[in-house]
DNA sequence: TATGAATGAGCCTTCATTCAT
DNA sequence: TATGAATGAAGGCTCATTCAT
């Protein structure tokens, strides 16, 4: 493995465990017994590193999510496959996802929106399913994308709670997750389609 | 106001705006135009400062909820008003909000548990009320403490998104929060009595 | 007890413990639970607090020599019991024993010499002492101040090695101080007169 | 000289004129012309800075005290060679010297305890020596490690005197330390051996 | 006699970053 | 590609002291 790849393996540790301010260049040089020097050869600047560090994560998200999908599903079960690989994304790489979201929009004008647009695709996508379910009659929606929007406020709602350990350790948190995301998604399915 | 009250608010800000680990005491200080000195004579040191912050925001969270709850009501109402409250402080007191849920149990190993229990309580009054609408056949729910937890996810995800701007700018706020928290109230209510 | 005497006691205790450095006006207000200010009712200054803590220990110092000291004695026994009465004092009160001998003259330009002055007459005292025996044809030595200072010196180094807890553990310290003395008072007295 | 000898010197001198808390780092640099923080890069912190200071120090007086011993030489002929040695460590490196008895034992349990053993060895040193003339008959005490320490703790009165410049300026420091020495060795002698 | 509020100076330490090698 | 040395800025905190009450 590359330096680089280990600076920003162990800088998502860092970054995570300790956030973006206890995250010394110091620190992740030392973990990785190489100098602090070193990281400049290979990042600009912390800003720069941390940008990296979004850029991946958003990346793999993204892979993550265009990897559910099929041509051939009907459109609840495309919902179901994105909500599925949206929240096991965050509970199987919390660090990534926490990453994400972790920055806000607003807060980094220095930074290329490019990257910030990469994460809009994907509302823009479920926007896109729900679309087509509302043409087909199975989704009674007005607005697709504002409803893209609530579907995927939901979920990140789910996936945050159980990542930030709030959730009273009296709930298994798979069931949590199946009942909830079931919840979800059947709150966008017409009632005619239902009962 | 008192220096005391003026140091809080200050801080808030800053917490919210820079994070706890570059909210600096110097910074503080030279906001109100006080020496950074002046707030050892109010707080004991930072961490006792983030505990009042969060003691504060929890309080007012706490007071808003029980606010919103009448005898009479019927259980929907109830998770209605409940809801409403919730998101209301959340978008109306965008700070204290973050703060509450800005700092995780788990690393907080120093402060008093007591305080975050006081958050479960929500959990708690919620599940109260769903149980009342379950007994009387309203709510379809399999365990009630389960489903308040997802019923605060869902909004707690809404919440969020919209303090943090993530929510497209194409979006009207208010029509996407009533719109989410009747989806998500909605979710709650057995079929039976809906059609 | 006044609140003068308070502070002296706090303060001496404070002042052995952890060093002048570290013996701070709030620590010893805070100790006897009066404001920090209050003290600069009763000791203009740090320094002036530490003057009067020095002085109080010379007094006790010289007040304790000087109580052992009787007309009849002969000069032997008059040097014996200055040594027992200055280890004891050393070992009894080790705080005022330090405080004496933590703050050097040429340290203090600051303060007023006339202190000092006082401990000097101890030596000088013992010199006396040692004139009258040398006279008596008891002690042999050349010039009675310098075997003052000789004496105290020694004396000074058991008090010493024993208050800073310097002596090995396998050494029981009466005997150790018994033999000590014993030996240094030997070494004036005339072998004429001892074989 | 490194900077780390330049940091070792400035800060011995600081340590003895104004004990360790007052002697700061940046004191210490400011000194050097360097900044502050280039003395961690070569001193973890103040406590290894002192640490370091020690060890040198007892490491000083250790070699010191070696050099002087010779094998030929008889049990009397070696207890003065070893007084010489630190008596003249002392006064020829007063900082040195004080550094090593600055410190005490009890209140360094931070620091490893092996180089306040070196100091231990010394005593035992003295002890054997003492050992050798005891069997030979030519010293006349019971215990050979008292004797030591009893030995040791009249030079380190003698040496403090001088170093903290509480010896009476009327008296030649020479003709003070050489009858010292002379009446604290004399003591050990058996007096069969000297009449 | 006593205090609470306030402060400037100073402390140890960590950090991101640069520069010469 | 890598580093050791260096630094200015900043951070949390403690201290002696003053002042108005």
């Amino acid at each position: 493995m590359s330096l680089r790849d280990d600076i920003l393996k162990v800088s998502r540790i860092l970054l995570i465990n300790e956030g973006f301010g206890k995250m010394s260049m110091r620190k992740i040089a030392g973990e990785i017994d190489v100098s602090a020097t070193s990281i400049y050869l290979h990042f600009k600047n912390k800003d720069e590193l941390l940008l990296a560090l979004i850029e991946t994560s958003i990346d793999k998200l993204s892979r993550a999510l265009d990897y559910q999908l099929k041509e051939g599903d009907d459109p609840v079960r495309k919902l179901q496959k994105m909500a599925d690989g949206f929240i096991s994304f965050a509970l199987n790489s919390p660090q990534e996802y926490e990453i994400i979201y972790m920055v806000r929009p607003e807060e980094m004008p220095k930074y290329p929106k490019e990257k910030f647009q990469q994460v809009r695709k994907i509302y823009e996508k479920l926007a896109d399913i729900i679309e087509e379910g509302r043409l087909k009659g199975i989704f009674e929606v007005d607005n697709p994308l504002m409803s893209a929007y609530t579907l995927w406020a939901q979920l990140h709602g789910v996936a945050s709670v159980i990542i930030s350990k709030r959730l009273d350790t009296r709930i298994p948190i798979k069931t949590f997750v199946n009942q909830a995301v079931d919840h979800i998604i059947q709150g966008f399915i017409s009632q005619k389609t239902t009962v």
